[in-house]
DNA sequence: TAAATTAATGAAATAATATGCTAAAAGAAG
DNA sequence: CTTCTTTTAGCATATTATTTCATTAATTTA
């Protein structure tokens, strides 16, 4: 039996019993439980599992919590939130994307504005619920855990029926060559859509984001309408920005 | 049995009666209480449990709004989320409604549990983004901010498109002549959809609900497969709704 | 307070792992 | 085809992890 076969076998009977023992293995596929460990040691390396004294678990699909970056770069992300809060006028429809930093601007909408908000993020849906006024629409679909936004299909073809004013939008990164990148193309794709649907398109990022450029591009600059940041917006870094258009914050 | 193993058996445990006793443990896993204590102290000191003389209790979590009402009945909607729990099976389709007993049942489903659960509730789904392999779908729509649900049109064609194996729903009321009833009329509606999309219908609800009738008719009792309450399945009470082919847990 | 239960500690047993070494098999280079 | 190198698997042994047991300390309960 070849050594990838095997391994393949281990990676199939883990995900179908949630476990494998080294000594079972090594009986059932005819080798040293050495090599089995060996085995278990790569497929862990790489991992595909969790290695385990006396065997192997399935890694677990649990990742960092949201809850954790919650707390990340909060000076920063109020800094941002407080400038955001400023263009929300009474009567205007909102797409809020699914980022930290538009929770902390959900917390400190004040409680006299009347605006109807989108969202596709579980979190900031929840913080909503304290405003008294604000009319939330929730985006269903398939839902990311780690992010705890809803993706997929559904969640564009809802927004691609909206029409919007404005749409506040975390990202992955952004310069003026490459636009706003994202890492993740179900997000990028769900990006793009909600700049469909808005009349004007605000993005919101700390300074560790600006001129980061990552896999998937969802914008080019020239369609941004605002860049709030914690940064001063008389640094030179915007000068850029500033020429093709973009307003800064 | 691996350490790992066991410990999240210990785990789900936990969550699922609220209290675990080291001795207990170490019949019931077959090792020694040394083993067991040892465990429990790897547990809490991760933060996962809290150790007590005796055992080991869930870490406390905080209580605001929302939360409050959660707490309230919260030995009875236990005793119903256990029961509810050993209905799930592996690859099933379910519904779940955004009662508190619900939450209390997203809270205990095993981890080790593989389904598929469509839910209008942030609160469910939030809480079900904790859980390992557990798809989560969720049904959006305009949010009902005091309930923390989506309701509406939208919510109400969604159902109407599922095929779902189960759904758990809690009840404003339920008796044997009137059947299910409901103080709310969208929410009644919606009811009505998730029964129609739904294999089986189990109606979860505490003993104060039964016998009382609402303002909105749901469904007749005869469209009710199961009902589970914090009583005794063999309570004179049930005695009328089993007369109607009703399954009693 | 005394009795009973639970916890902590260290020694000892057992099981699993890592490491170095050997040998066989597979590829690469001449 | 031969020789050399590399990869892979197995074995012996030292090391480490895990569990139990005996003993003593601490805590709870009556």
């Amino acid at each position: 039996m070849l050594k990838e076969e095997r391994q393949h076998l281990i990676l199939d009977k883990i995900k179908l019993n949630r476990k494998v023992l080294s000594a079972d293995l090594s009986i059932e596929l005819q080798v040293s439980e050495d090599t089995i460990r060996r085995d278990l040691n790569e497929l862990s390396a790489k991992g595909l599992i969790k290695k385990v004294h006396g065997g192997a678990l399935p890694v677990d699909t649990k990742a960092p919590s949201y809850e954790e970056r919650k707390f990340s770069n909060l000076k920063e992300k109020n800094n941002i939130a407080k400038k955001a809060v400023s263009l929300i006028k009474n009567g205007q429809v909102i797409i809020m994307s699914g980022s930290t930093t538009n929770l902390q601007l959900a917390k400190i909408i004040p409680s006299d504005i009347n605006a109807t908000i989108y969202t596709y993020s579980l979190p900031i849906a929840l913080q909503l619920t304290e405003h008294p006024s604000i009319e939330i629409i929730f985006i269903g679909g398939k839902l990311n855990k780690p992010a705890q936004v809803t993706v997929g299909l559904d969640v564009v073809s809802s927004i691609s029926q909206l029409r919007a004013d404005l749409c506040f939008m975390g990202t992955g990164g952004i310069n003026v060559e490459n636009g706003m990148t994202e890492p993740n193309w179900e997000v990028s794709h769900i990006k793009k859509c909600m700049i469909e649907a808005s009349e004007k398109v605000i993005v919101l990022c700390t300074n560790n984001k600006i001129n980061e450029v990552k896999r998937y591009p969802v914008t080019p600059i020239i369609k941004i309408n605002t860049l709030i940041t914690d940064l001063n917006s008389k640094n030179e870094i915007f000068i850029p920005f500033k020429e093709k258009g973009v307003k800064i914050l």
